[in-house]
DNA sequence: TAATCGTCGATTGTTAACAATCGACAGACA
DNA sequence: TGTCTGTCGATTGTTAACAATCGACGATTA
């Protein structure tokens, strides 16, 4: 069974909405207006109820009741002391979860997000290099077979997002953000799992 | 103003069905239809929806696309392992956040709580006495003031709901749950920061 | 002039009808 | 007999109309 090609419209406007506000298209603070979206979608407004209540939870849009939601304003800076030791826990859980069983399709798509990051680091896409370093991360995560956990880890880099991309542009050289990652997949292929754990302690920051 | 008193017809439903999940009453596995439970509660599909969602969120239910909601399987009890490490990171910076801001508005209103936590416990009334222990710890993280902070806390508390009343009712004697958190809102009261962030990291296990 | 009250419009909350989707199952076929 | 295929019913997804709510704003009053 392939992954679920076909997604709802809530969740297609959830994915667009994200990368506006991430993007700065929609600034901090700005009303969403149900109509409105409703008629930029071309859909009704069902569907946008379901993505402004999703974007709600992920703390994107600030939501009050019988009055709408408004873009969140992004986590202040002081917030990723707090993030750091949060993901270094739940990402050490999660390879303890996964270790022991590994596939090659595992590192294969592991692979494949770096490959993916590196062209873009390259090319100084700082939107598509975060996108993945958060997809390398994420599918650790995932592989480790908890719902539990990824839904979590989600919510907690939900709030950071905008802060992954804006760090990434401050790399002068970008090239580095690919460097960090592959001693990681290096060390899931080959190495021993407590040195795998520490390293990537050592890797988020 | 109050602290909206009103709500929606979702989040009444989202209580009724997470205490009918909680108290066994629907059973794990079992499929929540939505023209089901809008009938039993006299409401369309719409606020059914949201509870859904909300639940599924929560993880209380897990949602198949196009082919509905079931109760999900509890936690597996492992999960404690990675959720007690999280609650100590996070309360204990919602500690360090509010520790100079602290106001008899505040002790009051944890020692409500307590109040109400000891009546439970000396009436063996498990499902309230769960609810004041989180709310003990939620008004903690309000407290700090980080909507964040708030959002992050939730989403790990709601993953272990289940976990929190199960474990009280193995208390041989149910007063000693009101009794380990005593020391606690003393130790907000007068004692100093350091040792306060000590006693809750203890006394999350 | 400052505070209060009531009306009104903008916006979300709720509803019920209609459309799309998925899995189960029966029947055809090798 | 086992596998494929197409239909059908149960269920969710979507839509658009209607109801309820809240805050803004202006009129009223002390």
């Amino acid at each position: 069974m392939e992954p679920q090609l076909v997604r709802g419209l809530g969740e297609q406007i959830v994915e667009r909405l994200r990368e506006d506000i991430f993007s700065g298209r929609i600034a901090e603070g700005e009303w969403l207006r149900e109509v409105d979206l409703a008629e930029r979608f071309s859909v009704s407004r069902g569907p946008i109820r379901d993505a402004l209540r999703q974007l709600s939870w992920e703390g994107i849009v600030q939501t009050d009741r019988n009055r709408g939601a408004q873009v969140a304003a992004s986590a202040p800076n002081e917030i990723q002391e707090l993030i750091i030791p949060l993901r270094r826990t739940i990402e050490g859980y999660a390879v303890r979860l996964f270790w022991d069983n590994l596939t090659d399709a595992d590192f294969e798509r592991w692979e494949a997000i770096l490959e993916t990051m590196k062209k873009a680091c390259r090319e100084r896409d700082f939107a598509t290099a975060s996108e993945q370093d958060i997809a390398f991360h994420r599918f650790l995560v995932e592989r480790a077979n908890s719902p539990d956990l990824l839904a979590i880890w989600s919510v907690i880099v939900a709030r950071v997002r905008r802060h992954f991309r804006e760090s990434h542009q401050r790399y002068d050289n970008p090239m580095d953000i690919y460097r960090e990652h592959t001693p990681l997949l290096e060390a899931f292929r080959t190495g021993d799992k407590q040195q795998a754990i520490l390293l990537l302690e050592e890797h988020i920051r």
